[in-house]
DNA sequence: TCTGGGGTCCTAGGACCC
DNA sequence: TCTGGGGTCCTAGGACCC
């Protein structure tokens, strides 16, 4: 049977689920801001008409975001994660076969639904998840994932396809993809419209007639395999288990620029307790900790940026173990007299804890650090991040991250559950 | 004043081995 | 004078994704 995707995408995410539990703002222009509320990465559809762009500085749109009334958000990724796996649950009724791709799309097998009608299925899909968790979401069906990624974009921006684009079903496909632009290829980023646009490639139909030599040698394996799904060839296969993790990551702009050693070692306390409990979430165990430090590149003056990469004494989940690393690794790359803005700690090397614990002979008694952990987890867990945390974690925290203007998280705080009022 | 965070995969080059 | 070839592993850097 040949494959049949559907790429599923929730409509402008985070803001659709800011709407969802303020009603009132539907058919407003809402924003959602990233850490320290610095750019702008969610837009409603009325604040992409005001012509505010993805990943732009909200410092730099400050007059038009007061002019025009724009309700801000910092982001809330305990109700965006949340949001997700309510979506994620409910595209699994309508097929086993999901991957889930990122926070707000997925990729469903078809193969097996074609005598129903795909288009009629895609609006089964996209009004079931409208009704089951409030979320809009677009839905675009093909025979490979790159071009259902562009029919997942042709049902968004053209009105009367009520949000479901069957390509298959189509004969002006050439006119289509004539009409979809090089970079907005999925998988074709900056650098690589730059070299094709040079060349007189600029649409997605030209990429497809491209020469397979040419995009192997400027473009690699996988240029090639993109310029093939493109042609038809499905190339990359629905990935329904997620592949083992590689690395785990806990790295943050300071809420403000700081030079003392005292505080860097608070904030990478901080960051390496996050990276820790994640750690243990995945029930993994790490061998190798990098830490890296860097000044403000947006700004003028002097400018430092480092990373040390250890070898771990030995496998472990243990936060102050963890902690103990961090802290000899900034001490290392830290140097005096630079204003710094962000700081990192990455652990790689992982090993599921399953295969560490049993063969353990170092000196740490283990089965009491695991105990601690299991302890600290379900506190924090229960009380909040940061409930229990290492004294080098520091007090003041004057670098933490800023978040003035967060929405309640709804769906995970008894305290913050949205309230429904007679009228 | 103010510019995010967390990932993946591929490739080239060097070290090392037989 | 003359100095192979093939393999593995590791790392850094580039490119891309949401």
């Amino acid at each position: 049977m040949p494959p049949v995707f559907a790429l599923v995408d929730c409509n402008n995410f985070y803001a659709s689920c800011e709407q969802v539990f303020n009603p009132t703002l539907e058919g407003k222009p809402i924003v959602v801001l990233s850490n320290n509320d610095g750019c702008v990465v969610a837009r409603s559809n009325e604040a992409k008409a005001l012509g505010i762009g993805m990943g732009i500085p909200e410092f730099q749109i400050r007059p038009l975001l007061r002019t025009h009334r724009v309700h801000v958000f910092s982001s809330n990724y305990t109700l965006y994660g949340d949001m997700s796996q309510r979506v994620m649950e409910t595209l699994e009724r309508f097929s086993p076969d999901l991957e889930v791709y990122s926070i707000d799309e997925a990729f469903l097998s078809l193969v097996g639904f074609e005598h129903r009608g795909l288009t009629e299925h895609g609006r089964l899909i996209r009004r079931i998840v409208k009704q089951w968790t409030g979320i809009p979401v677009s839905v675009g069906i093909a025979e490979t994932k790159a071009l259902a990624k562009i029919a997942n974009r042709v049902a968004k921006r053209t009105p009367g396809t009520g949000g479901v684009f069957d390509l298959l079903a189509r004969q002006d496909r050439e006119a289509l993809l004539g009409r979809v632009a090089v970079e907005d290829v999925w998988g074709i980023g900056p650098n690589h419209a730059r070299l094709l646009n040079q060349h007189g490639i600029t649409t997605a139909l030209q990429l497809r007639e491209a020469d397979d030599q040419w995009i192997r040698k400027r473009m690699g394996i996988v240029g090639l395999r993109l310029v093939m799904e493109l042609r038809g060839v499905s190339c990359l296969d629905l990935e329904q288990c997620p592949a083992p993790k590689q690395g785990l990551t806990c790295s943050r702009a300071f809420g403000k620029l700081i030079s003392t050693l005292t505080e860097i070692e608070e904030a990478v306390s901080v960051y390496t307790s996050r990276v820790a409990e994640k750690l243990r979430r995945e029930r993994l165990t790490a061998t190798v900790l990098t830490v890296f430090l860097t000044t403000n590149e947006f700004k003028e003056g002097p400018q430092y940026s480092n990373a040390l990469t250890l070898k771990l004494p030995v496998v472990t989940d243990t936060t102050s173990e963890l902690i103990r690393s961090a802290l000899h690794g900034i001490r290392a790359i830290y140097r005096d007299g630079y204003l710094y803005k962000k700081a990192g700690v990455l652990l790689t090397g992982l090993v599921p804890a399953s295969q560490t614990q049993a063969d353990l002979f170092d000196y740490q008694d283990r089965g009491r650090s695991k105990q601690l952990m299991s302890a600290l987890d379900s506190i924090n867990d229960r009380w909040g991040a940061g409930t229990l945390q290492y004294a080098s974690s520091g007090i003041t925290k004057a670098w933490k991250t800023q978040f003035h203007r967060r929405s309640p998280a709804y769906t995970t705080h008894w305290d913050e559950l949205p309230v429904a009022h007679a009228s």
